[in-house]
DNA sequence: AGATGACAGATTGTCGGACAATCTGACAGT
DNA sequence: ACTGTCAGATTGTCCGACAATCTGTCATCT
């Protein structure tokens, strides 16, 4: 019945510049985007609390939207594991505990560790991605950058690493690990000082790489992410 | 507050026997599950072809349900990667194509390989899980199951192997990959041959584990993935 | 007293219908 | 040959409604 194979329907039926134009982008967002956006900031910025109940009427009645289209936002959530939801009894945002926390690091030694195991067999482009993002963390951390941007330069840094495996659904993966990571982080607010020695520590691995040790930065990442865990879960504790 | 993952929310305010009734287990399913669950058995067999566009109002009529239950079941797809959605243009079978299939691949060797290489480290309890998915596997083949079984028995072997991580998130994207994979088999159906003949390489790995030769297994397991990613690829390549 | 059963309130799961926004394709106009 | 316009189809979003389920309370029975 459809046209046969065809691969993709682009718009117009004009042959696609391409060279020019190349540069424009739109950004179309729809209504449920904006809602999943604004409660993935409100659990970031630790406006709501782990627990949390997420009513749909109450949520509705108070973006001015409509339910269903909460309903929606809210499976987003939950597909990115911000939230869990009980059949018959709703969602509320998710409680990080040290099991999870645990699991996330663990994963996380799995895709950078092969990451990094790459450089040498890397993209230049990803090599340079992973440059870009230290710099980015490094300077941050020295112009005294907010909290919240501390922490995205430096999980930015480390899916860098996982770029290195050249894949969009490693990278992806690790993407979705690190904003249950944020939802962690989010909860030991108040213990945020960690943050600023570690700069040092990533500058450290970067130039294991450039000079070409591998193992020895394959090592320094584990104990860095065993690290990590440790501080993380003890702080959670705290709370 | 929380339970573990599996068993959280009990019902009764009781203590929980737990004792007995450990054995009971109610399956209750939302009729969204059953649509996604329709949905995607129609995919895997072959009804829907990639590239198919599902119709939301078209859906809700032949299931007997309303759009908006359609609508969540399309969502639930498109997150597993079964489906593709467009803004203002639909949800459509996902369209494997050599890229991704290269990508999901070389996403395995990681999960994978990790495992492995933690196989002298790994629970006794998963490397049962490996060794019995391994059983499983062989006899479906000398018993001649369907094509269906077979991949699911292989795949689930593939599985067990990052299950060696013992990380439920390492997993969970290792059967997410698995059912990307699925979809990209259901499309080469015809040239369903090459599924036999991997029983034996299966069992070789497992003997290389076995006796310890971790490197062995490992580069065992790199040349194995790469064979399958290229005849994969070939065999789209004729459809 | 302790357990059982019944009931109201709240919340979700599902439904049907409705309307605006957008895409597609064809047709007419310059 | 390019542009403007319009009808049809489809999605995105909304509203209102109802049944099913969970929670907590209270009355009832042994």
């Amino acid at each position: 019945m459809e046209g046969t194979g065809r691969n993709s329907g682009r718009l117009s039926p004009m042959a696609e510049p391409l060279g020019q134009f190349a540069s424009l982008h739109l950004e179309l967002s729809s209504t449920v985007d904006r809602v999943a956006a604004e409660l993935r900031r409100a659990v970031f910025d630790g406006e709501l609390e782990s627990g949390t109940p997420l009513r749909e009427v109450a949520l509705a009645a108070s973006l001015g939207v409509s339910r269903p289209t909460v309903r929606e936002a809210l499976t987003v959530l939950v597909a990115e594991g911000l939230a869990t939801r009980e059949p018959n009894r709703g969602v509320a945002v998710s409680t990080p505990d040290p099991g999870s926390v645990r699991d996330i690091c663990r994963a996380r030694l799995v895709l950078e560790g092969a990451g990094v195991r790459r450089w040498r067999d890397a993209d230049e482009q990803h090599k340079d991605a992973v440059r870009t993002a230290l710099v980015r963390y490094t300077t941050a951390v020295r112009s005294g950058g907010s909290y919240q941007e501390l922490n995205e330069r430096h999980l930015a840094f480390h899916v860098s690493l996982v770029g290195l495996n050249d894949s969009p659904r490693l990278t992806a993966m690790a993407e979705s690990l690190m904003v249950e990571l944020k939802l962690a982080l989010a909860q030991v607010d108040r213990l945020r000082r960690n943050a600023h020695d570690q700069a040092d520590s990533h500058t450290a691995l970067v130039m294991l790489l450039e000079r070409g040790d591998i193992d020895g930065a394959s090592e320094f990442l584990r104990r860095h992410l065993e690290d990590a865990e440790n501080s993380i879960i003890q702080a959670l504790g705290l709370v």
